[in-house]
RNA sequence: GGGCGGGUAGCUCAGUUGGGAGAGCAUCGGCCUUACAAGCCGAGGGCCACAGGUUCAAGCCCUGUUCCGCCCA
């Protein structure tokens, strides 16, 4: 057989087993099979987006539950795709418009489109590549993406029905505006930060009476926009007013002093002025009390015609240019520092400005009450449950959702307006005639939808609705939905909304909302503040697997991820251990092995058996409850310490013939056995080198990712969990560690063979020394292993005590007398302590009259292990002393 | 201002009905022992943020304080 490198090299085995996948078609979900379905639909990334460490977690833990359930026999569908980013995208396809020196304006809306779609072409599937370097195992052949003739008309058609229930409406509303992006954005697109400015309090003088009202305000500019002073009913400093209207200062206009509960009296000075057309409290206000909406701040952030003289300057220009005036004319009658909370676009960072103005809403509240109601009632399940706060929060509060966009690149909305009769017709095709007028001058809306609208769809349009689908009905309602948590507004809640209208069914069973990826030091990656770390460049160097499987260990429920190269490079060498274990096992196997039932197995066989079968047992119980750390630890731990430093050391004699044949035979059979359970565990957190090392292993067909459970899956059989032998072993590694410590602590180099005697008057110990003494002779080093009823002590000799037994190690001429006595005095004491803790315990009457019964037990057995532990080293170190 | 999460070994973090404080990395000592020095063997290291309370028993439950982070207004 060809020995495989002795370093493992993840370079070529990642792109060579990749692409045999996907030309096997091994991703492939079948549009309808008995076996059980599950299915995933991926968060689709940002068209425009570069893989980050957020998606590369994300993606990690749904491969991970894809391939473990396809491991386990299911039919599995993972839909892939992205969304078209509208914002986002046309920002690129203009910045790059700019290079050449042009505009969408000049290109016009149907060029410019045409250039966005060639764009998407050439560079739009960057993150796909990305996504497969990661190993995601998506089923390719279906991706979609929301500007897909397939996925619009699912657009359409949502929103010509929910216009027709009511539930899509035009309106006037305070919106939030960027000027930059020149479009509305919705509520959740828009970022609060806390930043540093001033409360100005400026003197709004009454009309008729000599002195006024103070109002405190951060955005004096947007004055020109008050219609109103509202101040607090209960406020008793506004209780007995003069008069009940001011003069806005810096103009000749009267407005009413109004009362509004809404005023904080501790706030400012108690009076609020009222600008409806710039902000949406004051909006609030405005319409209960029929205020006018005056807009002073026009769709480029410049001042309006209504700001008088300040017409045309930019809003925060004008800010210092009124309160110069305020001063001059003597309004301004203090400035004091003020943090206040401005609202950001999260794509570009701009200041948004609440305006006033015409978009199209989706009225919320009555789907929200159907997407609370589901999470309540457990037919969504939000895992870790502490988000559903969160969730039942948003929506109880939610407001209408604002999914006009004033940019092209998107679903165009389908209105179409009559010029000559300006009815208008919502519909799913473009009509031919205005059905109020007959008329055939029909201008169809300009806006777009908002990106997140044709997402919420994604469960469902992904599978071919509007058409009933053999793939809708046997993966709608999808299993699981993993993502992050900042887009549990954004997206998620939307989906639910929509998904139970449409489908009348929730989108999916379970949402595993996982954490952030921060830095080392627990930050936001930032391009800005330059800690990011690219994912692409981490796999180049330490490996994929190394890198999901640091993602893995470390994706704790409700706990971000801190990453750091150095955590990845330690689980690269997990990956070697994996290999580098797999190449000695691949010395020993042979083909056509027999397979041998566990009792006609030696020991350290049957031990094996039993570790892996409750290891791989757990790890997969951990992988379906989402505990992902736990699974990738305890495989961690089981690999690593168990079948490396333990199994294989201790099974290297029967392997090398040491033995008889049967054994060495026997134990080809379970190192294959085990190993290639191991493997198939491991598959779901590290495919490629699992892949590549069962393509070297005798006896196995195909691809590990067909290896579903074919009889001989491990963690099904319960035969071999077996406590008994479990516990023999522990007692054997207890003397081999306790014989180990003496070494150690003596300073006695491996290459010096002991001899060891054991005392215990334990006949089921001496028959395991008698039967697996060989196992501690040769893991400890000796050359001389005896057993014997408790009786004379040897002298000259090393003691460690171990559950049942005294160990004995002979050291005739090499024991360092006080470098033994240093030993078993730091031993004594931490027995000591120990010792204390517990007899405290049984002394106290209230804990044995209380406590249950089988505690009580188990602290006595600990007290009497103890306690005959520390007699016997102080026996020893008594003796020892003597000697001196 | 409201809400949520967190403070456990030098570092990063586990710790699932309250009943033996753990892992990885780092550190120290010893090893080229026929898969692996990206390794093997051994060792040291913690009043579990602070203060109270409940309990026979608290890292875990309750109250308060403090520091850090996030979300919302």
């Amino acid at each position: 057989m060809d020995h495989p490198d002795k370093g493992y090299d993840p370079q070529d085995v990642e792109k060579r087993w990749y692409a045999f996948w996907e030309e096997n078609q091994l991703f492939a979900a079948l549009d309808s099979s008995d076996a059980p379905a599950y299915s995933i639909v991926i968060p689709p990334p940002n068209v425009t987006g570069v893989l980050h460490m957020g998606h590369a977690l994300n993606i990690t833990l749904q491969d991970i539950l894809c391939r473990h359930y396809r491991l386990k026999g299911h039919n599995v569908l993972w839909m892939p795709g992205t969304d078209h980013a509208g914002i986002a995208t046309q920002n690129v396809v203009e910045k790059k418009l700019a290079l050449e020196g042009r505009t969408r304006h000049q290109l016009g809306r149907e060029k410019f489109i045409e250039a966005v779609w060639e764009w998407r072409q050439n560079s739009g599937s960057a993150i796909i590549h990305q996504l497969k370097r990661l190993g995601a195992s998506c089923d390719w052949k279906r991706e979609r993406f929301t500007m897909d003739e397939g996925l619009s008309r699912a657009v359409r058609k949502v929103f010509v029905q929910l216009y027709e229930e009511g539930l899509i409406y035009q309106g006037d509303y305070i919106i939030n505006w960027c000027h930059r992006c020149h479009t509305a954005l919705s509520d959740i697109e828009v970022e609060h930060e806390e930043i540093p400015g001033n409360l100005y309090h400026i003197l709004y003088p009454f009309t008729d009476q000599s002195g006024g009202v103070i109002v405190a305000t951060t955005r004096p500019e947007t004055m020109f926009g008050d219609t109103a002073v509202a101040v607090n009913p209960e406020d008793e400093r506004y209780r007995d007013l003069p008069s009940h209207t001011v003069r806005l200062p810096l103009t000749e206009r009267a407005i009413p002093i109004i009362q509004d509960d809404y005023v904080g009296m501790s706030f400012g000075t108690g009076a609020l002025k009222v600008t409806p057309a710039h902000d949406p409290n004051d909006f609030e206000i405005g319409n209960r009390h029929h205020l006018s909406r005056l807009k002073v701040i026009d769709d480029n952030g410049l001042m309006n015609e209504n700001a008088g003289k300040f017409e045309g300057m930019d809003r925060f220009k004008c800010r210092e240019a009124v309160v110069q005036a305020l001063q001059e004319q003597g309004f301004l009658k203090k400035i004091e520092p003020h943090m206040h909370n401005v609202g950001h676009c999260y794509r570009c960072q701009t200041v948004v400005e609440p305006n006033l103005s015409q978009q199209w809403f989706v009225r919320t509240k009555p789907l929200a009450e159907k997407a609370i109601e589901a999470v309540q009632n457990g037919q969504t399940r939000i895992v870790p449950e502490i988000w559903t706060a969160n969730y039942f929060d948003w929506l109880n509060n939610v407001r209408d959702w604002c999914i006009s966009r004033q940019i092209w690149w998107g679903h165009q909305i389908p209105a179409w307006t009559c010029e000559s009769c300006h009815n208008m017709t919502v519909a799913l095709t473009a009509p031919e005639t205005c059905p109020s007028c007959g008329q055939t001058a029909l201008v169809q809306e300009t806006d777009v939808l908002d990106t997140w609208f044709s997402s919420a769809l994604w469960p469902f349009s992904t599978m071919g609705w509007p058409d009933h689908t053999d793939l809708l009905k046997t993966f709608y309602p999808t299993s699981t939905l993993v993502t992050g948590f900042d887009i549990l507004f954004f997206w998620v809640a939307r989906m639910m909304m929509m998904g139970i209208h449409f489908m009348k069914e929730v989108p999916f069973r379970d949402v595993y909302v996982h954490a952030l990826v921060r830095d080392e030091s627990g930050a936001k990656m930032s391009k800005s503040k330059g800690n990011v770390i690219d994912p692409l460049l981490v796999m180049d160097q330490y490996g994929t697997d190394a890198f999901r499987f640091t993602l893995a260990a470390f994706a704790a429920q409700g706990r971000d991820v801190r990453m750091s190269e150095k955590r990845v490079e330690g689980y690269r060498h997990f990956i070697n251990k994996l290999w580098n274990a797999s190449r000695f096992a691949l010395m020993h196997v042979t083909t056509n092995m027999a397979s041998v039932a566990p009792k006609h197995m030696t020991l350290v066989n049957k031990w094996i058996l039993s570790r892996a079968h409750n290891v791989l047992r757990s790890a997969q119980d951990a992988i379906e409850t989402y505990r992902f750390n736990d699974a990738a630890g305890v495989l961690y731990q089981f690999v690593w310490h168990e079948f490396c430093d333990w199994y294989l050391e201790a099974v290297k004699p029967a392997l090398y013939g040491k033995e008889n044949d049967d054994i060495q035979a026997q134990t080809r059979y379970v190192l294959w056995y085990v190993l290639k359970n191991t493997l198939r565990g491991l598959h779901p957190f590290i495919p490629f080198v699992t892949e590549e090392i069962w393509r070297l292993l005798p006896d196995v067909q195909g691809s590990i990712m067909t290896a579903i459970s074919d009889g001989d899956d491990i963690s099904d059989i319960d035969g071999y969990s077996d406590t008994d032998t479990e516990q023999q072993m522990a007692f054997i590694f207890s003397v081999i560690t306790a014989i180990r410590n003496i070494r150690g602590e003596m300073n006695l180099p491996p290459s010096l063979k002991l001899s060891a005697l054991l005392q215990t008057d334990q006949t089921p110990l001496v028959d395991i020394v008698h039967q697996h003494g060989d196992i501690i002779s040769n893991l400890a080093r000796l050359d001389n292993l005896t057993v014997e009823p408790v009786g004379e002590r040897p002298r000259s000799a090393a003691t460690a005590v171990v559950e049942g037994a005294v160990v004995y190690v002979p050291l005739q001429g090499i024991i360092d007398l006080q470098k033994e006595i240093q030993r078993l005095e730091k031993e004594i004491g931490k027995l000591d302590t120990e010792l204390t803790g517990v007899s405290k315990k049984l002394t106290n009457e209230d804990f044995l009259s209380k406590a249950p019964a089988d505690i009580i037990e188990k602290v006595r057995d600990k007290h009497a292990g103890l306690s005959e532990k520390h007699q016997q080293i102080h026996t020893n170190l008594e003796r020892i002393k003597g000697f001196l």
